[in-house]
RNA sequence: GCCCCCGUAGCCCAACCGGUAGAGGCAGCCGACUUAAAAUCGGUCAAGUGCAGGUUCGAUCCCUGCCGGGGGCACCA
């Protein structure tokens, strides 16, 4: 005990931490799972890391943040949960087994024992009960079921398409892993390659996921908001159909300016297209050979290169003619690498006029180009001729040379000519979103196997609720190097199996699952981790679920956020959950930086965690992080100083030993003033806590201990009843950021767990203060301040202020024209 | 190219509904303690809010334009 304190005054945080942390680990205080609980319930959730060494700064900041809110709601009354565990598939392990020739289980179960150890030491209100980790078994045969449930929906499919491949991971990318064209993991560039693969159907529930996000509003950052909506990115337009010259059916086009139709100079279809093929078909030997030629070389272009703005329009005309549906003229058809063949319908009316894309094309190609807008500029001057100036007329403007919507702005011309379509029969109005299909197989060990047979006769046939989980087969004896197939194929006696529905023999899907699934849904599963015959206890979901407050990265802002909302949605349409939306409140934290820039080995500007809790202790490493801004910036380690945090936990922990009154007595009697201080941080630190601004809550509490520490030093002395009052108050808004010296400081005060203490009653009269200082200006400059009572009316105000020396000075002999009152802080004179 | 966010003491950051520009910390400086230094303790200095306009009795806050920084989207028809 003795040893506690050092003689430079700074604390034996070592001391501290062996001392506690062997006691909370045996009182376990953060349990949550007491069904005859009465308290109100809190779902506190830290997005679960991934077991790949220890912990870094990174999760320092954000279990820290975390951990302050959780133990603001235990504080608060509320049986609060706050579970933890691991997301423990994925290519680390992998790849170190097959640099070392480890068993991916083992290194894996390894670095979680690993990681939980710094996770205990770190001191997070977590729940040791309800820990998980994904690579288990008992976890993943729920993602099976859950896939099964998807497949039986038509939720989970198989089709054949082109692909993102990462050449160097060797194995498919979802659209969201793939970043300005390479691959988000290891930066390789990213081709296109035609596989059959599994995806799930997250674009039958776009509108969904866009429409409730209004329902988030004002709960998660804006930021994240309007990334999910961009990246959903639904657009309102029409379906056009074009009959084409020489084919019974006709091709239909996905535009959103309808309104342009009558400026349609030709037609586009993407080059990787089945249907440019198609088309290709009826044309001449040269043609053909040409569009071949093409198309090699389109598939050979990198992603990278293919999304560069600056690239030439190229493309090969199929000598194949459209007719516009509006006017019956032909449109020559193009085939092109500009026009995607995943979106809409992989082919495109070109209205060069009114689209650079298309003009660009036009330009290149030299095709027509026709103006069916009359744009103007701001001065009501008409913009120049595209073909001249090479840029497109995109706004708004008066229709011509359009027949039937001559004269009419855009928003009537898009109504009137889509109403003209649909009564032909020849288009109708259309929604297109850029979400694509989320594919999720990969052909990769470590994750959940697809729980698929493939039978000769019956097909693709789900393994049956009863023979789950299709457990991965031993790494032992498997190549598990990228070869571009799944290794799982090399497991013979796994691979083979018999039909559920036949009982002929089959073999199993050998692909395994995006590890982005095991995340989507595992905030359930901590509700009931060991539940064996259902993913999560419905009763328990109806007693947390939802989450109501979410804290982690940005980084996960679209992929791992969209896909668990429409797990939600998916669980919701079977029943299972009575709520759409996973996340009530989310809560995204800044980068932990070194120098301005992201911490990494290879840039030399790594600080290690570890070495910083053995420099500082836990507690300062955890109130800087909270300390130095707040929370969504992004935080220079060099900027900020675990040191001065050591500094002030001292402090706050000498205030606690030199109390000098027995506990439990009343603080009535003690110093106005240090009452009044500690009743007022009280009460704004909860509001700053409730609105995220932990920083300065922090400064608050530190205001605290500075006029503490007055009131022992040259105030009433440490026997005096508020000193107690504001130590325990010290103690117990610390406890949400220090938990080691909060539960000292609260032994040292006479009672036992802090964290449990329940929140400071703050006394509303103690707020009321007795004068405030109002400030008398005169034309906008303070010339005066007086000290009047909270309560004073206009009139008597202005009085004062009028009367006051300063004002009398500044006023002179000019004539008050004006005097603004605003009691109690403010009068303004105006001459 | 389009959209969003941010510019306040040397630094990290506060400032309620438009109403005293400063709470807290770091660094600096001065002092105390020390044989001395470190550490500690006490005290103290510090910007007129990126720039230029506008609205207002009054603007860090609202509006317009520019400059600087960060982020997202980017051939999605």
């Amino acid at each position: 005990m003795a040893s506690e304190t050092t003689d430079d005054g700074r604390y034996d945080f070592r001391a501290l931490e062996a001392r506690w942390l062997p006691v909370w680990m045996d009182t376990q205080p953060f349990r949550s799972g007491d069904p005859k609980d009465k308290r109100p319930t809190k779902y506190v959730l830290d997005m679960f890391p991934y077991p790949s060494g220890d912990l870094h700064m990174g999760h320092a900041e954000a279990y820290a943040l975390g951990d302050v809110l959780a133990r603001y709601w235990i504080q608060r009354g509320f049986n609060v949960l706050h579970p933890i565990g691991w997301d423990s598939f994925g290519l680390p392990a992998e790849n170190a087994a097959i640099k070392r020739g480890v068993d991916p289980r083992a290194w894996t179960e390894d670095n979680i024992a690993q990681q939980r150890e710094s996770m205990e030491r770190y001191a997070c209100s977590w729940d040791w009960d309800r820990v998980l980790a994904t690579h288990r078994p008992e976890y993943y045969r729920w993602n099976q079921w859950i896939f099964t449930r998807l497949f039986e929906k038509g939720l989970a499919y198989r089709k054949p398409s082109m692909v993102n491949w990462c050449p160097s991971c060797q194995t498919v990318l979802a659209n969201e892993q793939v970043v300005g064209g390479l691959c988000e993991r290891c930066d390789t560039p990213v081709v296109k390659k035609k596989l059959t693969q599994w995806y799930f159907r997250v674009t039958d529930y776009a509108d969904r996921l866009l429409d409730d996000l209004g329902t988030l509003e004002g709960k998660w950052p804006d930021k994240v908001l309007a990334m999910q909506r961009n990246w959903i990115g639904r657009s309102h337009g029409a379906d056009v159909l074009f009959a084409i010259e020489g084919r019974e059916e006709p091709i239909t086009v996905y535009t959103t300016r309808p309104d342009t139709l009558f400026g349609a100079t030709f037609m586009v279809v993407a080059a990787d297209s089945d249907l440019a093929a198609e088309l290709a078909e009826g044309a001449d030997a040269a043609t053909r050979k040409a569009f071949a030629e093409y198309v090699e070389g389109v598939k050979a272009t990198s992603e990278i290169d293919r999304l560069s703005t600056e690239r030439e329009k190229t493309g090969v005309f199929l000598q194949r003619y459209a007719i516009n549906p509006v006017n019956g003229e032909r449109l020559p058809i193009w085939a092109s690498d500009y026009v995607l063949s995943d979106y809409g319908h992989g082919a495109i009316m070109a209205v060069p006029a009114h689209d650079q894309r298309d003009l660009d094309f036009a330009l290149a190609m030299e095709l027509p180009v026709r103006v069916v807008l009359d744009c103007r500029d701001e001065d009501g001057r008409p913009l120049p001729d595209p073909t001249v100036s090479r840029v497109a007329t995109t706004g708004d403007g008066v229709l011509v040379n359009s027949g039937p919507i001559d004269g009419l702005a855009k928003a009537d011309a898009i109504a009137r000519i889509t109403e003209i379509l649909e009564k032909d029969g020849k288009g109708k109005t259309a929604k297109n979103y850029r979400l694509r299909d989320w594919l999720i197989s990969r052909q990769r060990y470590w994750g959940t196997p697809i729980p698929i047979i493939h039978c000769e006769e019956c097909g693709e046939v789900p393994v049956p609720d009863d023979q789950l989980p299709v457990v991965l087969p031993s790494s032992e004896g498997l190549d598990l190097k990228p070869k571009g197939t799944s290794p799982l194929g090399a497991a013979d006696e796994w691979l083979a199996t018999t039909c559920p529905e036949c009982n002929r023999p089959a073999r199993r899907d050998t692909d395994t699952m995006d590890t982005f699934v095991d995340s989507s849904w595992y905030f359930l599963r901590y509700l009931s981790p060991a539940k064996e015959d259902a993913p999560f206890d419905g009763v328990e979901a109806r007693r947390w679920a939802p989450v109501d407050q979410y804290v982690g990265g940005v980084t996960h802002a679209i992929l791992h956020l969209l896909y668990a909302r429409f797990f939600t949605k998916v669980l919701f349409d079977l029943g299972m959950v009575g709520f759409e939306e996973p996340f009530t409140r989310l809560l995204n934290q800044g980068m932990v930086l070194m120098d301005g820039s992201a911490m990494s080995k290879s840039r030399g500007n790594l600080v290690r965690l570890s070495d910083q809790l053995d420099t500082y202790g836990v507690d300062a490493v955890r109130l800087t992080m909270v300390f130095a801004g707040p929370p969504e910036d992004d935080i220079d380690w060099a900027d900020v100083s675990p040191a001065g945090s050591v500094k002030f936990l001292a402090r706050g922990l000498r205030l606690a030993r030199e109390v000098a009154s027995e506990p439990n007595g009343s603080s009535a009697a003690g110093d106005a003033g240090l009452r009044a201080v500690t009743h007022r941080t009280v009460h704004d630190v909860t509001q700053l806590i409730e609105g995220f601004r932990f920083n300065v809550a922090v400064a608050r509490v530190m205001e605290l201990v500075n006029a503490t520490r007055k009131a022992i030093d040259t105030g009433p002395g440490p026997s005096d009843p508020a000193v107690r009052e504001a130590s325990e108050a010290v103690a117990i808004l610390l406890s949400l950021f220090a938990p080691y010296v909060a539960e000292e400081m609260w032994e040292a005060l006479g009672h036992s767990c802090v964290a449990r203490a329940g929140w400071p009653t703050v006394d509303e009269a103690l707020l009321v203060q007795d004068t405030v200082t109002c400030v008398v200006q005169v034309q906008g400059k303070v010339r005066d301040r007086l000290e009047v009572p909270p309560g004073i009316g206009e009139e008597e105000l202005r009085a004062l202020a009028l009367a006051a020396p300063g004002v009398v000075r500044s006023v002179g002999d000019g004539t008050v024209r004006k005097v603004i009152v605003r009691p109690p802080t403010l009068v303004n004179i105006v001459l």
